[in-house]
DNA sequence: ACCTGAACACCGTTCAAGT
DNA sequence: ACCTGAACACCGTTCAAGT
């Protein structure tokens, strides 16, 4: 109930900065979260802080640089346990699966996540260090461990935006004459799209940790 | 010479309309390929069209359909001829090679391709149509010949994004004390960042078929 | 039916002015 | 150093008015 310790406050100062970037970031994946990334603007941010839109720039430099810091925060919480504990292919399999999970409710990253330098995101650079830590242990030469966290990225990205997808994104509705072949074939997968989608994805997981295994094992 | 010839003129019609979803679609291409998707605005589009902005929602309905008009122009270009002449495995190579080299250059129109019901461009499912026909003619059952279609789009979208960011994605800058051993491996990778991405894309590529070849002849 | 010009409701960003 | 309020340069979209 004491005020004070609400805030830390520093000695000579008139009073501690209402704002930072944690608390931004923070406002910002409750605002995610709850409306999604449509109603995440710089006004929309700087209202749920209480304070005005231009005050946002004293500590942001755009955007963009929130965009950063919200998926810094999300990358964090991937589960990369998986290097401390299991052989090389099932690890990799739990991190795509969870790193998967986490950008199907994040779509809108994926644009700058995939592009983003890496120095530009500290706990990216610890995930990846992990992975390739424990891909170089398991006698996988570093560069090849590099590209198999590039491939298995870019598999999970893509990934990520069909779960997504609208449920009729495969009905090919009354252009149906075009694709009979594949109209009935769609058709006949699963019921329910995103179990669908699960499944296509853990089919081109497995098959490619399979294929990546041999590929080790024989060179 | 003869402006009549410019247009066919239609009977009792005091003229031609000026616009169609053809013209917009060609205009669209060509000041994305000049100037790139940041330019490609209402604003801009009608002005290479030579008519106000408002004249174009006579023809489309939002930006979103120019964009869809132009993603299903740019898909009847990825080739699938392979399908009519070499095995599957083969075919499915070289389909996702021409695939991803066309989205390399449209990375922005892949968060609208991934999740676009392909009710709405036609193109798109003539490319499935033969995709599935060939898979299914090889022995796939169709649902899997559908999920073999959706990992692979996924890994090729992805791929597309790793292969248009910058240069120095992989640099760890002055946060490399964070990850070593990834610096090391990723410095030690090809010295062109596009020379790399295109490796880990085909070693990512040839990986999964290798798996799915494997998963098709044991089922 | 199709086009124009003006207006609308937003965006992200900047900057002088305050404390 | 950090915040406010006003302004700026855009967006996509709508709509009455013209032919």
């Amino acid at each position: 109930m004491s005020p004070e310790q609400t805030r830390p406050r520093r000695r000579g100062r008139p009073s501690s900065p209402v704002l930072s970037r944690e608390g931004i970031t923070t406002a910002a994946i409750r605002i995610v979260s709850t409306r999604g990334y449509r109603d995440l603007t710089m006004a929309s941010l700087a209202r749920e802080l209480g304070v005005s839109t231009s005050a946002l720039y004293n500590h942001v430099s755009s955007k963009r640089d929130v965009m950063l810091l919200l998926q810094d925060r999300l990358n964090e919480q991937i589960d990369t346990t998986g290097f401390q504990s299991l052989p090389w292919d099932q690890a990799l399999r739990r991190w795509a699966i969870s790193y998967r999970d986490c950008y199907i409710r994040h779509t809108e990253l994926i644009p700058i996540m995939a592009v983003l330098p890496v120095a530009d995101a500290p706990q990216t650079l610890v995930m990846y260090e992990r992975v390739t830590a424990a891909l170089e242990d398991a006698g996988i030469p570093g560069p090849d461990a590099v590209d198999v966290i590039v491939g298995v990225e870019a598999l999970v990205f893509g990934a990520a935006y069909d779960a997504s997808a609208p449920a009729d994104i495969f009905d090919p509705g009354r252009r149906a004459d075009l694709a009979p072949r594949f109209g009935r074939a769609a058709a006949a997968r699963d019921e329910d799209a995103r179990a669908a989608a699960d499944r296509a994805f853990l089919f081109t997981l497995d098959s490619l940790i399979d294929g990546l295994r041999r590929r080790v094992a024989t060179e």
